[in-house]
DNA sequence: GCGAATATCTTGCTGAGCGAGATAATAAGG
DNA sequence: CCTTATTATCTCGCTCAGCAAGATATTCGC
């Protein structure tokens, strides 16, 4: 965000900087999470990505997460390495294409994960328990919304463009 | 966050998981702003440190900055050097203390910010018109908890600890 | 089966950030 | 006022994440 010295510090306003300082914290609380493990912002990112496809029950290719991450294919090979080194995942010859590699998180790296952010998303959770049904409705729509406005920022191409899942970024 | 595989997808932990989500849109969202004018994600957090210091009216030492950040001197040196070669920051000499360097950022960085992120801002806002009181409090106190939650795990030394400000990390 | 396309890996390089130490300014003692 | 310790920043050399280009392996179309 960045609310360059607003004129008007409206009662929104002063909701949308807490959003952002919301973001920052958490920023800092997953750098936290990989200082303690000897792990890089970008392999943190990584693990989630890996556990929310296999939240989904889909697979994670290499080149897939290297999309999601905005790496190129070099980048992501060196991030894989790392992760599989560090015993957080491990490498899987696909099953029907077998040119394409799945990378499987390790339940130990689950573990890790649920142990340092567990703590914060029940605390997280706990709080919402005690809305009403209005507020709860307020509460998803708002980020909901937030959430759409920055995903259809960077689609509704603001010269920069290409982001999201450019396989190599435009590659000629 | 993370959410790994939660055993009981409540209402509540779809608000958690939504509110991950939209951590990482916004961080996708400021790699597009880095991405745009060249910057480095680093630099990015360091012009919304420095604005935000610029709003509270308090001026922001390198050292200081650096402490903000997370980044040792040599770091600290190398990104305002950045900053102030791309014309967004310049180094003005201490008042009170000739030693300190004090980093002010330029009207065209906090010009360039506003034009990015303003659209974003002012969507958000206009989501929250749409609400009564008794929602918007239930935004504001459900953010502030989880901002003051993210915080204090950090305090509360989670083994790791230091990370806020440890100006140089216990230099033994 | 042969060539094009796809997916990953390898090689060499650039640059952000770290550790150690140098330099400059302030603060505390005598 | 002069010396010594402390504080704040900068310089130097290094490590490693990520990029560009190309090599290698697998699949698909004809």
């Amino acid at each position: 965000m960045s609310t360059p010295s607003g004129p008007a510090p409206g009662p929104e306003l002063e909701i949308v900087h807490l959003l952002r300082a919301v973001v920052v914290e958490l920023g800092l609380h997953s750098a936290r999470f990989a200082q303690l493990h000897g792990m890089h912002p970008t392999d943190v990112r990584a693990l989630i990505a890996l556990m929310d496809a296999r939240r989904a029950g889909e697979e994670m290719s290499v080149g897939r997460l290297g999309g999601v991450l905005g790496l190129n294919s070099a980048g992501t090979t060196a991030l894989v390495d790392r992760l599989e080194r560090a015993g957080h995942v491990r490498r899987v010859r696909g099953a029907g294409d077998r040119r394409k590699v799945v990378a499987e998180v390790e339940d130990s790296a689950v573990a890790l994960g649920r142990a340092f952010f567990g703590p914060l998303i029940e605390r997280s959770a706990e709080l919402l328990r005690g809305y009403d049904a209005h507020q709860l409705a307020a509460v998803r729509d708002f980020l909901d919304g937030v959430r759409t406005a920055a995903a259809e920022a960077g689609d509704t191409a603001p010269g920069g463009g290409s982001q999201r899942d450019p396989r190599h970024r435009t590659p000629r």
